[in-house]
DNA sequence: GCCCGTCCTTGACCGACGTCAAACCTGGGA
DNA sequence: TCCCAGGTTTGACGTCGGTCAAGGACGGGC
């Protein structure tokens, strides 16, 4: 455990970052982060395992957490990877049901755990929260819903809705075209896209030879917005 | 318009229902009614186009939709389908996003529209009203979750995932084994599937080989529920 | 400079599954 | 009774994409 003196404030931080209760008082927060239970992993731990009883509710402190479905033929689909202030195995527990997916710690990780009636209370303390929560949690539903969506697309499509929404984001654009760094290594890209390594490759070869974009080593040159829209399916016009 | 006089109550009843705000008194509810704008549509009225952008919120108050994702294949993927006194376009008008699916009357339907500014003024006459949508979003995350799993599994998982988890809610034990109603024609099925009916008739007949169950007319019998358990990875044990 | 590990790409192969087309029930109406 | 229309099943076929295996291509350490 390092820096045993500083990890409170690290946890207050990170409480306070989670967008879950933005609306939250500082006291609000800092009376989540008394009750919260502290726990401290080494990068590959598993914090939630698929299919187990939820009962807490974690926010990453420190570090940078998978959340990933490990398939009977040991492929892996990633949902996400949440960073600090992100909340870990959150909607399992407010539903009550089982874990959907299980955590992994992509580095070494501190979660700050935190019981489900603790989030109640502060409902109840302060009833302005519930907005947040709310609106983000049907976010979450709608971004799931894309998710599924887009599983029933061909990965070349994937691959375009995926640059597309990223492009809108951290896309930059420059003279060679709109560079679009991919943020994470192709195989984690892969993963995310619900396919493998050779496939994603196959399918940017594609996209390139088809005039759409360049590959470079670790972002890639939007030449034709429309055309990475039209296939994703994004709605392109505003 | 069919017996404008009864509707009141009808919109009054199909709210009261909603599982949203469970927790809400009869006169917030009454209040909600009154806010509420009644549409009647056809069978096969689009009610919610995806992509458009969320501004109301929807209640079933008659009849059935169906909610889906029409690919640009043509090929349709059904969410769900929702009856009297579930809610429609209700994630996204919350996170006042753009829709993500499709919603289309599967008979005549009569929705009460909400704007979105309600439930959050219904929410603030009554706190206690949070927790219900809460948990209510919160389980719509992991079912969504639960699709996204099962269509990265293949065909015959699926149908066996869903045969399980259809077998728990309205199996019933007969001496020939447990059977289980299908709850709606083979297209529909394998639609919410994401697949077309004859593959799901070829993952029917190849369960029936394996000797885990026998095809009916519209219901199924299950010889081996923890094969089935097994093959949609779900979790046998408790 | 060289070497090595990691990441990425490419090719060959094959199974899964969607499409098209045809045959097959099964129930309802004349 | 016959006939027709849905839904369902089966067969043939092509494509997408995952697996295995073999090369690149970069980058860091010595």
């Amino acid at each position: 455990m390092p820096h045993p003196t500083s990890r409170g404030a690290e946890v207050l931080a990170a409480l306070r970052a989670c967008r879950l209760w933005r609306a939250a008082s500082d006291d609000a927060v800092a009376e989540l982060a008394r009750g919260a239970r502290i726990q401290d992993v080494d990068r590959g731990a598993v914090l939630v395992r698929e299919g187990g009883v939820a009962e807490r509710f974690g926010v990453v402190v420190i570090g940078r957490a998978k959340v990933y479905h490990l398939a009977a033929d040991g492929r892996v689909l990633t949902f996400e990877t949440v960073g600090v202030g992100e909340p870990v195995a959150a909607v399992a527990a407010l539903a009550g049901t089982r874990y959907p997916a299980t955590v992994e710690a992509a580095t070494a990780v501190t979660v700050a755990w935190l019981e489900r009636d603790d989030i109640f209370e502060l409902l109840e303390a302060q009833p302005g929260v519930a907005r947040s929560i709310i609106t983000e949690l049907a976010s979450r539903v709608v971004n799931m819903t894309a998710v599924a969506t887009s599983l029933s697309m061909d990965v070349p499509s994937r691959v375009a809705a995926y640059l597309f929404q990223r492009s809108l984001s951290v896309g930059h654009a420059t003279s060679a075209g709109l560079v679009v760094d991919l943020g994470m290594t192709k195989a984690e890209l892969a993963s995310s896209l619900g396919t493998v390594p050779e496939t994603l490759s196959r399918a940017l070869a594609r996209l390139r030879d088809d005039g759409i974009l360049e590959v470079r080593s670790r972002d890639v040159v939007v030449l034709d917005v429309g055309a990475l829209a039209r296939l994703g399916s994004g709605y392109s016009e505003d």
